[in-house]
DNA sequence: CTAGCCTTGACG
DNA sequence: CGTCAAGGCTAG
């Protein structure tokens, strides 16, 4: 596919206020100064919170992180599989994403891990069934392996979804199950998610959840807990075109 | 609030 | 033009 090589990605999303015009794909007007990274902070430290039990902040995200892999490794699997009609990079920039709180580095609780992403190198086998991850930092090995996991699946190419024939799994939303119908706010979802995430970030909802955060989020129940739904939807990688970013990764 | 449909604008 | 995604609209 050679669609997704031509995404001019700006990198270095300013942190600050401006989100920086992305040239590539079509779109509306730009996003009046929306803070979703807010908002995604908002959740996941709720999270993180639930990881309160571990006494250094390394291990906190040690932890963090192997609650997001509990939780969410299948959805990021299953991301990965559907990029593999197109866009290959959103799996991984979720991984990323949902591993490091947002790709400029900064996580998800305010802290800042050494200076950016760019610190956690991945070298990526070419062959398709395996690759090597190197990460130098040693920060978070159950993240680095999430974002690993993720990556590798994105570059393979193959999930646990079985291909029809031509690898071409339409329709399967990332985040409810529903049919996709496009690309919204950085991968394949449903309408409903669209809109759901829309709505969202433009009135800055925050939500909360009644139970433990962690609710299944299916078509039927997706209405159930818009906390969890949102927080499957920046789990999955969904951001602003302004957050849009690649992270700095070299395929060797 | 939800979610399907519509309009808008930027591409090519 | 056609396509695509963001955002608007609105019945239910
Ligand atoms: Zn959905
Ligand atoms: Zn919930």
């Amino acid at each position: 596919m050679a669609l997704l090589m031509e995404m001019e990605l700006p990198l270095g999303t300013s942190y600050d206020g401006v989100p920086s015009p992305v040239g590539g794909g079509g779109g509306g007007g730009p996003v009046g100064g929306t803070t979703a990274q807010q908002q995604q902070q908002q959740q996941q430290q709720q999270l993180f919170a639930s990881t309160q039990g571990e006494t250094s902040l390394v291990d906190r995200l040690n932890a963090y992180a192997g609650l997001e892999l509990d939780a969410d490794y299948g959805s990021a699997h299953h991301q990965a599989t559907n990029n593999a009609n197109g866009q290959q990079q959103a799996g991984y920039s979720g991984a990323l994403a949902a591993a490091f709180g947002n790709s400029s580095g900064n996580l998800i609780f305010g802290t800042t891990i050494g200076s950016s992403v760019d610190s956690c190198l991945f070298s990526l086998g070419s062959s398709s069934s395996g690759a090597s991850v190197d990460y130098s930092t040693g920060f978070s090995t159950a993240a680095a392996a999430a974002a690993a996991a993720a990556a590798a699946a994105a570059v393979s190419g193959r999930g646990d979804l079985p291909d029809t024939k031509e690898g071409f799994m339409e329709e399967a939303c990332p985040v409810c199950g529903d049919k996709v119908s496009g690309y919204h706010y950085g991968l394949l979802t449903c309408e409903s998610c669209k809109g759901f995430f829309k709505r969202t970030v433009q009135n800055k909802k925050v939500y909360t959840c009644v139970a433990d955060r962690s609710c299944q989020i299916d078509k039927t129940q997706r209405k159930r807990c818009p906390y969890c739904r949102f927080q499957k939807c920046l789990e999955v990688g969904m951001k602003l075109e302004g957050e849009i970013s690649v992270p700095v990764v070299d395929f060797a």
